[in-house]
DNA sequence: ATACCTGCAAAAGCTTTGCACCTAC
DNA sequence: GTAGGTGCAAAGCTTTTGCAGGTAT
């Protein structure tokens, strides 16, 4: 019933560490490529294994690219909620969290009587650094 | 350099009533299947490429599901930008419009530093009718 | 007549899955 | 020793694209 346990690879700690390492958010592909460039040999389809359990565990954010890809971010807080400015250029990323938010959402999904609404608020701009480059 | 003018054909304005019809978002694909059953025979290539083209041209609304794929929705309101509550089951969905968030959203990006940011909020959840069913 | 549009089919991505082998426990 | 993990390759999906033929204007 219970989830089985979870064996410390090689190529766990290697793609959590690639993660962990990243500023911002990164999609499968992308951590394939780091880990590649870092001499590690991991396959793709064990990437997206990887990040996809990071994800479920609650370990990792996840969002989608305007382009449609899935991408993965360390997550430091533990369950608060928060959400993301993510420079369409470069990646880096703030997190954000704004309780009015939270309650607005919360009292917008009473008021039309919709339950288990979850929300995900994606905000992509250009970061400060690549506007003065 | 102007954008060629559109042709009025028999699938711009199946495709085109088809998305206006449905209730909340729908994928080309839906939109596809359904015409289909209306006994409309049209690529389903054209009915991404027709939709993309309302989508472009601010005539429909465009939205990734959780799942990534992409849907769309016709647009009656005309530039005011707004946001969806959907329903995870039917596709039922609420127009929302606050300008707390917009305005919430604008002192965040200027905080921070960001520049030319596009927001996009994706509520989920599951509508009373459904929730009642 | 001439752009533009359509259909078909193939290609292109990203992501998932099947399966045999490997390895942490 | 065994259950879970890995690699490889193939399949699955949605979406895009090339091209020859069709059609509004």
């Amino acid at each position: 019933m219970s989830a089985a346990p979870l064996r410390q690879t090689r190529q766990r700690v290697a793609v959590a560490e690639t993660l962990a390492a990243a500023a911002g958010f990164s999609t499968a592909q992308q951590v394939h490529e780091r880990l590649v460039a870092r001499g590690e040999r991991v396959a793709l389809a064990t990437v997206y294994r990887h990040l996809q359990a990071l994800a479920e565990s609650g370990l990792a954010d996840v969002l989608r690219t305007p382009d449609g890809q899935v991408a993965y971010r360390c997550c430091a807080h533990g369950q608060r909620h928060h959400h993301h400015l993510v420079c369409r250029r470069c990646g880096h990323t703030v997190e954000v969290e704004f309780g009015t938010f939270e309650s607005i959402v919360e009292e917008l999904a009473a008021r039309h009587g919709f339950a288990e609404v979850t929300h995900e608020l994606e905000l992509f701009g250009i970061c400060p650094r690549c506007s003065a480059g």
